[in-house]
DNA sequence: CTTTGGTGTTAAAAAGTGTTAAATATCTCA
DNA sequence: TGAGATATTTAACACTTTTTAACACCAAAG
């Protein structure tokens, strides 16, 4: 059956829903902060559906869903929280939340809403994760390192495709440094950070003759890539 | 876009659910009660999503949804409920609703479930915001951020861009510094705000070109951008 | 009208970025 | 295996953006 990640920092209410979760069927990893869950995400993986308590310590759970979305744009996400205000609600779906429930709830609620999202997303072809991008008059296909334009076909290195890759499933959006190095370089260094800059001069310059694209800088938060 | 069919006996709500999903740009049909519900279902047709009240006079929403589910087994179905009781949650999810929402709610939190699910199920794009912004005779696009004048283009510097977005989405309203703060820099410090007033400085030397543009601070509120 | 805290502005300090080139590391294939 | 080719990292320098500091000024409350 489906497998779950489940992060919530309050011990009780993790433990709590883990076991009512794997009682229901559904293998559930329980992360106790943020930072341990995208950790899970990105080491573990292999899941179904994402369960984020909103406030925890150690990065929160918008923090955590954009980062996730990064890597998956199509996994379910429902967010947990105690706070019924509106802004905050937007907010969980400005980041592609596919639910909200507000504490208390029952588990039996948040099994059914589960059960809705999941009906809707199981009905869908297995998610074949795109690798083909359309960029501008480019073409770049992130499975075998190719970016063509007009009659030019130029062979990327690894980095370099992955970084473009990177940008490209966050087109007009902004990717965050430290999300690019952490999953790209492996961890968030300074001398990674400068080996991302200078990759992001290569890319400039392999992207350079279609001047409608940007790879532009967020100061002091990442690049995004425009177009 | 999306065609939508409401239904739900108080009028008043009813009328002002509609307008607004209109305005928003669904085509919504109104059903004054469940028997008109399955009517208009029936031979109307054509619908991307239903909203059902669940206590209405003439066949109640469950019915009605029932009723429905046999005829499409995947149209996604939205109760509204002044009820929270546990039980009638359940049922809902039980004849296949897609999200239960209770009284009362924000018509935004509904439009933004109505958009979760049909991201879902169409796959859509996450919603593209406006970015390009007309103001006096400057054209200011937060995208890209240029700011061009007569002849001059000015590229922003991220903060720069930020703000004067915040501002222009919210022209010749007061935008409360805190608020800004919070969603620009990240929170509300004494330095922060510092560094926000230097800003402020030099988007006004940027928009000097055009003296009927002001940015008039709101003493102990926040800023506003008249034009 | 005086005190207090908020604001306007400038400039220097600090932090972050763009780019090139040299230094390592890694890969390839004879 | 080892020499050349290719890929990646480190170093260096110029430059940009953001923050902090300093000082002058203004608005509201008592």
């Amino acid at each position: 059956m489906a497998k779950i990640l489940l992060t919530e920092d309050d011990p009780n209410l993790g433990m709590l829903l883990q076991e009512y979760l794997e009682a229901k069927g559904f293998t559930t990893d329980l992360a106790k902060n943020g930072e341990e869950g995208i950790r899970f995400f990105l080491e573990k993986g292999g899941y179904d559906m994402c369960i984020f308590d909103v406030m925890m310590p150690k990065k929160d759970g918008f923090s955590l869903a954009k980062e996730v979305r990064m890597k998956d744009k199509e996994i379910p996400i429902i967010f947990l929280t105690a706070k019924s205000m509106k802004e905050d609600t937007l907010q969980g779906f400005k980041v592609g939340a596919d639910d909200y429930i507000t504490k208390p709830f029952s588990m039996e609620e948040l099994l059914m809403r589960m059960k809705a999202i999941l009906r809707r997303v199981s009905k869908q072809e297995p998610d074949s994760q795109v690798l083909n991008f359309q960029i501008g008059t480019y073409e770049f296909d992130a499975q075998t390192n190719f970016l063509v334009v007009n009659d030019t076909k130029n062979k990327l290195t690894t980095k370099e495709s992955e970084l473009l890759k990177l940008l490209c499933q966050n087109k007009n959006q902004s990717v965050s440094r430290s999300f690019a190095l952490k999953l790209i370089w492996g961890d968030d260094s300074y001398f990674n950070a400068r080996s991302m800059d200078v990759y992001i001069t290569k890319l400039r310059k392999h992207l350079k003759e279609d001047p409608s694209l940007q790879i532009m800088n967020m100061h002091g938060e990442g690049f995004k890539l425009i177009c």
